[in-house]
DNA sequence: TGTACATCAGTGAACGCGCGTTCACTGATGTAC
DNA sequence: TGTACATCAGTGAACGCGCGTTCACTGATGTAC
């Protein structure tokens, strides 16, 4: 059992102390020593601090983008509620897992900035879920299974704001569980909102 | 034109900072400089400068559950739809205020952590604007004018959700304006969802 | 009124500490002859 | 095969810096007699 390369052992410690410590206690040291390495050993693979989080942002982050592309080619056998559900259940995840990281951002603005950056090069950022959820009720649309009049922007924003929210308010602080459970939360958003938006009979 | 008190000075530096510069920029050094004071003098009226981010998050940040609860009681001469674009307004408008500062809690554990206890204390926090506009709109389904199989909860987290995911997605980011403007966008969140709450005909 | 003292908001300069970063070095492995 | 050298991942110890915090102090104002 020989070990992983040093330099995937950074990321991944680094990773980890991101999302369980806070940025500001994810210093090199603590680094290094979840790593197994030294200090100095960071700087032979990243050039500064910001680079190495930087890294961590743009390889280990998660993306919200394939379930949405896939859903907005191919429907699938299932009802558009089905497919919100299944949606609303991996937004939540996805936010559940991301949304810590992503909001600690906000307290180094620098930091921020150049995330932004390599994120719009990318084509990528927190508006895309929405945009990718609007071209699936769009799709549905065409299909006629959601109403012609309705606003697919509006109802993309719901459902996702709604996944972003519950991670907003009842992460990170472990004693207030949510008031609903995952399954039954993402089946009464998508009810909700496909109550607003199915075609009328 | 005498100034204000010291005290004052000092919180309001500190907010300003918080909210602008980030919170790992808001060192006690740029809060005296933005004071006018020393930084000797902010521990003449906190003891450390922890105290003194709670008492910014306790005294400054302005609260949402006034208009919600004001609705709850009594709500008006307007329809549910117009309410309801009136709180998408209003919570859309808080949460770019307010968001930057509480995401940036995420990379301090430890401050969040305090923040959290006062909030607890207080019966605050972020569930409770999902709770009062819950409140509301199970006092309208009494009045017949959501409809009484209606998930009112649901419906809260998915108005309420979008908003925040506003903030979440565009502020801070001055170059990519939210693709509608505020006002367009509070008027469609509020149609979109009463058409899912609104009572059968 | 003047004088002696108490109070108190605020300061300048220093403190120790932990941070990100650098530097000269080591020891294992590969390679040429 | 042995020997001399090159390469390279990784290190221990130190560096300067900026941070939060403290301390002895000042100068203005209030108060007792």
């Amino acid at each position: 059992m020989d070990q992983k390369p040093t330099r995937v052992r950074i990321v991944d410690a680094a990773r980890h102390l991101m999302l369980t410590a806070g940025l500001a206690r994810t210093t090199t040291k603590e680094i290094a020593k979840a790593a197994g390495c030294s200090e100095a050993a960071l700087y032979k693979y990243f050039s500064s601090k910001e680079e190495l989080f930087v890294t961590v942002l743009n390889e280990r982050l998660p993306g919200l983008g394939a379930l949405l592309g896939t859903l907005a080619a191919d429907p699938g056998g299932r009802s558009v509620e089905e497919n919100l559900t299944e949606i609303a259940r991996s937004a939540a995840l996805f936010y559940e897992q991301t949304f810590p990281m992503a909001a600690s951002l906000y307290a180094e603005p620098q930091l921020k900035h150049r995330h932004e950056e390599v994120m719009r090069d990318l084509g990528a950022g927190p508006h895309k879920p929405i945009e990718g959820l609007d071209a699936y009720l769009r799709a549905e649309q065409q299909h006629g299974r959601v109403a012609p009049d309705a606003d697919t922007h509006a109802a993309a924003s719901l459902l996702l704001g709604a996944c972003v929210h519950r991670a907003f308010a009842y992460e990170m602080a472990p004693e207030r569980r949510p008031p609903r459970p995952l399954d039954e939360f993402a089946a009464a958003l998508a009810r909700t909102l496909m109550a607003g938006i199915a075609p009328r009979k």
